[in-house]
DNA sequence: AGTTCGATCGCCT
DNA sequence: GGCGATCGAACTG
């Protein structure tokens, strides 16, 4: 049930796309990721492990399947899964989760969010419902106290697209996430594939 | 509906 | 000292 450290010990790329649909559970709560990001090593400009080793990116080069937990803008936390065998960089953000257990305290600690899909749609967002937050960073998910568990089994479409609110790489297709899932984050809609709406506005 | 902007702080140069 | 792998509210049109 709870996915075995072989799981990661992959390419990181491999690992985005194949942790869509597990379910990352903390305490009571819990969600189903829909959306993913791989942050490579040594070449992605836009991962944080590419300049070297540095005391806060030090988890990312560690041993696989253990969280990556950093705090940006002064005011979120975001998760990774750390990918590759011990001594390679490489790391998975998760971007976005279906609310799956424990929704009344993922409203309580997400007053904002009225809406289900709201609850956990983006990566600062889905740390907040879950209480994940920087004292997490480098705590083991086969262990606990945060765990990453395999879904029901099910079919979907994967969607790939370039990687959200990044400047340096921002052209690599490094984003995942289930094609048609509501909880797919905000932000990342605007991603999206051109659709037809585009076309026909030209001729109005 | 799309864009801008403020909040707020750990980490690196 | 300044910058983010963000969010949500307040703008504009």
């Amino acid at each position: 049930m709870t996915l075995k450290r072989s799981f990661y010990v992959r390419p990181t790329v491999e690992v985005a796309r194949d942790l869509l649909g597990k379910i990352v559970v903390h305490g009571s709560t819990s969600g189903r990721i829909v959306e993913t990001e791989a942050y490579l090593g040594e070449g992605d400009l836009a991962a944080h492990a590419a300049s070297g080793l540095t005391n806060r990116n030090r988890v990312i080069f560690g041993a696989p399947g253990h969280a990556y937990v950093y705090f940006i803008y002064g005011m979120y936390d975001c998760l990774n899964l750390v990918a590759e065998p011990e001594g390679t960089a490489g790391c998975v953000l998760i971007r976005a989760l279906e609310p799956i257990a424990g929704l009344e305290t993922m409203r309580k600690r997400r007053p904002a969010a009225p809406r289900t899909e709201d609850l956990a749609n983006g990566p600062g967002k889905l740390t907040r419902a879950l209480a994940i937050t920087l004292r997490h960073n480098g705590c083991d998910v086969t262990r606990g106290p945060i765990l990453v568990r395999d879904g029901p089994e099910e079919n979907f479409d994967i969607g790939v697209s370039a990687r959200i609110g990044i400047t340096k790489s921002p052209d690599l297709p490094l984003r995942f996430f289930i094609k048609g899932n509501p909880c797919v984050s905000r932000r990342a809609q605007r991603k999206e594939p051109i659709r037809t709406a585009a076309l026909r506005s030209d001729s109005a």
